[in-house]
DNA sequence: CTTCAATTCTTGAATATTCAATATTTTCAA
DNA sequence: TTGAAAATATTGAATATTCAAGAATTGAAG
């Protein structure tokens, strides 16, 4: 009898595969929600961690938004023409561009989170409590693990 | 006292995040890994679904390897030129290319295997085995629930 | 049969992302 | 204090992805 070997098995069974596969889905169920306000899923994100108005670096800003900084810079250069956030010099250190979310910007990242939660809501009903909030969990340790 | 609003929780609870999170950093590792034979995710899927030698669409593998028909045409383009895959007409649907993996395909396709299994036990040591298969459990009815 | 809509894949132009190099400022050791 | 190394952000060229349109084939209604 042959031996069970992982590594012919099929792709769909790998983690990472999982992984995209779901983070693909609900990102374009969420893309589809947010395209209601023309607006990109990693614009949300930044509208969402600026909304502390605290002034965040682009350092910062791009490991929460989970972008590479020149992709970061020319998307903010965007923002910044649509007026949704600005640049400030860090006075503390002037290597740092600390950036901060505009009332348009506010205005506009409200309308986002009710849409989003809108799918949580969705994802919920669809797939249970229980399951969603396990699942959270798991990730979260996963992430941990990988530090 | 303020009603708890689940619009301003902070993104890093949203499930959407959480996903792209884990997923990026699952996916870095793997990428880390098959780079030492030079070759990007994408194609291992590609090489992998193909090893079963029964000819799929570009439409199937398309949906399969989690990429749009373009970025699949023009990616399939360079594997043809590498010689790793090759396509052939479907006799029964001349509109349909099958795709077929070479032996020089299958010769890469196993050190990929094995560089991707060894992640997977990296993953199973520092993550355990009982997180990783609810885990992966979860994400399988998660995808099947969006559908 | 014929024609028109649907399916499948590819192409080219527009857009976005990435890599490597640059400019600026800070840190810190000598 | 000075000078070299590190940290931060941006730029420009190379690369990759996406959108919309096109070409070929099939299906199916009249």
């Amino acid at each position: 009898m042959a031996k069970p070997s992982k590594e012919n098995s099929p792709i769909t069974e790998h983690l990472a595969y999982l992984l995209a596969q779901a983070n693909r889905e609900i990102n374009r169920q969420l893309e589809l929600r947010l395209s209601k306000e023309g607006v990109p899923v990693e614009q949300w994100r930044i509208l969402k961690v600026l909304s502390d108005d605290e002034g965040h670096s682009m350092g910062e800003l791009a490991d929460a938004v989970l972008l590479n900084h020149p992709t970061l810079t020319k998307m903010i250069d965007r923002m910044v023409s649509d007026t949704l956030v600005y640049r400030v010099q860090d006075p503390g250190d002037r290597r740092k561009v600390l950036m901060f979310i505009s009332d348009r910007g506010k205005v506009l990242c409200k309308k986002l989170n009710s849409l989003a939660v809108d799918q949580e809501e969705h994802i919920l009903e669809s797939y249970g409590d229980k399951s969603t909030s396990e699942l959270k969990r798991l990730l979260e340790s996963l992430i941990d693990s990988s530090n």
